[in-house]
DNA sequence: AGCTAAACGAGACGGTACGTCCTGTCTTAAG
DNA sequence: CTTAAGACAGGACGTACCGTCTCGTTTAGCT
């Protein structure tokens, strides 16, 4: 995504304050304009860089915004289920979190954002998803896990329940659709309870 | 969404050849450019309409992208699931329809262009989930059903499910990953399975 | 040069505010600035025009200024000798005339960035070489008046004279050389003496 | 204009090969692309060398147009008039010289970028004088020879005479008018008759 | 049948942003 | 300490569309 400062003969070296500068521009605008308001020329100019640095490293808005999310300048936080054994609470938990989260004011917009992006470029999907929590490690490791310690029956599809869990946060997003009370143990259930060891 | 052709006093009537004609071209260019090449500019040039024409009758790119819906313009046919009375066959084979038809070339990228502009205008993912049979009637309904004839456990989360099921289908096509074989049942026993009466 | 207003057809029409609000900028920023510094940009902001509005109507900033001498905003004056019937005289006065006006501080600049555009565009030349007489009508005129009383042999190429008085003040300008006391005469005589009848 | 690789304490020297493959490359583009194509970072990837040692040693591309000029690197050739007794005929012959120089193909687009570069450097001006001969040595030289012999009056203007042939010549460039047959003769008689001793 | 007003095609307008090119300066590594 | 290479901030390029606004023309209900 981002050159290395490996040595490339002679001629200056990438500038790595302006790149930060460019990242954080483009997150702050992403969340004040919106994805479809946000510009090039907008981001060069918050940024104090000209243009052409931008386009230089990045060939498309969509790929500045899957390095955002890679270098954590947006969505710092990161979401993971913890493991107490008892998968169905913890798989609730982890989206209570992600619910609470995006009942942030501006959040839901945000993130919105962040899924027009992702329509243009696969790598902010996978991006997002990771944030979420949806990764091998994350949040089809606790699946795996369950399936390790018996708490989950044999041939549980850990990541396509991860998969599964990801894409209703994402479609409640963009349909603007609200959680209720419940919808999270809800889903949960729904999704997990077949597939628990009897 | 269109106003019907009611007197409004003296003066020409909204001329249905140009509405069409808008329509027939927003969705031909929308299949042909994708939903951020899609113009105003376009659209009016392919249907040999004026831009006013345009802009008098529809506020954005995504409300006219949610009416080529409505008229069955764009994306004529519709998903709807059998009822055969085995409802995990049923919802597999709704399931298998739409992977198939998202597997025909162009599809899946018109399909991530219409979810381009339900991020924008959420009367298009109503629409988009409609037509993929995500409604009341279909899908919902076929779980409902299930519940009234004694299939499916009594509280089955109905709308939930067909929400899921629709949400992993545009899941899918932002992520630009494919379907593999078996999908279709796994993720409809993974859903559906728990709900099942025993 | 510039359409007239004729109806062509449906559509808007020409807007003459924007000409020549356009010609004006063009022209007060070319005497502030010089050619090389004139842009396209900054005669929109000047002339508060949309830069689209400029390119719908001039192939170039050379086509520009050529316009504005057409329309008398730049150089609005014109030069033209008299005809008293001492021709040297009528002439010489030309001349010192002309001398005279490019002594004006900031002129001979403008000039020069006139001569600039005319290297881009010869109908710059042709339009500067109106504006200071080097006319058919004009110094030309003059000469050929100077035939025909007799005051001149027959066969004087008038053309030539004309135009070899323009080339002496062309030159002058892009060499930045200033005119002296008695150059008028000098040139005056060193070109027209041979030409008079004996 | 150029400095010599005289030592001038510890350090490299400069670099005779990079001035030479510059002054070249500038020639070459000059001619091919015209003066206002020409660009610095055009020059410097044509010449392999980097835009800095440019900016080092040439204030402006007219400067480097210049320079050029002086060496010979761009219009090689020199026109000086003939001393055959006959000044007629030798400046008729020295102008015939030059309409058909300017008469080969690319030769007055070429000039017409030097004369570009002039309007901004008078010193291009000069240099351009020079080459085509309107020099105190070279045409001038002629004039005053003549007086000198008796050809001419005393009191001939060399220097005016010799800046109008050039004037004229320039002129004709910038405007785009070709010479006709006869031209030479025509504006030499014009120009030289009346000084003619009797 | 004539009037009136809406809708129409066409397209010019003031603007914004695009992605590219070039400017002149600065930084680095090689020699 | 100069050089080739090249990144940088900045500014202008010429183009594409935006959404609005005039134009004349067409259309169709209402007098």
């Amino acid at each position: 995504m981002s050159a290395l400062p490996i040595s490339r003969g002679p001629g200056a070296v990438r500038n790595e304050r302006a790149r930060r500068a460019i990242l954080r521009a483009a997150s702050e605008l992403l969340a004040i304009d919106g994805y479809d308001h946000l510009t090039i020329e907008g981001i060069a100019a918050r940024a104090h860089v000209g243009k052409p640095t931008i386009y230089r490293w990045w060939s498309s808005k969509s790929a500045l915004i899957a390095e955002c999310l890679v270098d954590h300048t947006l969505l710092p936080g990161t979401f993971a289920p913890q493991n107490t054994g008892d998968i169905i609470a913890d798989i609730s938990a982890w989206f209570e979190d992600v619910i609470h989260f995006m009942s942030e004011p501006g959040t839901s917009t945000l993130v919105r954002s962040i899924i027009a992006a992702a329509v243009d470029n696969p790598e902010v999907a996978v991006q997002l998803g990771e944030r979420l929590g949806a990764t091998p490690d994350s949040l089809e490791g606790r699946f795996r896990s369950g399936v390790d310690t018996g708490e989950l029956k044999k041939g549980t599809p850990a990541k396509e329940l991860s998969e599964t869990l990801l894409s209703v946060v994402i479609y409640k997003i963009i349909a603007r659709e609200d959680f209720k009370d419940g919808d999270s143990a809800l889903f949960t259930r729904m999704l997990v309870s077949s597939s628990l060891a009897t």
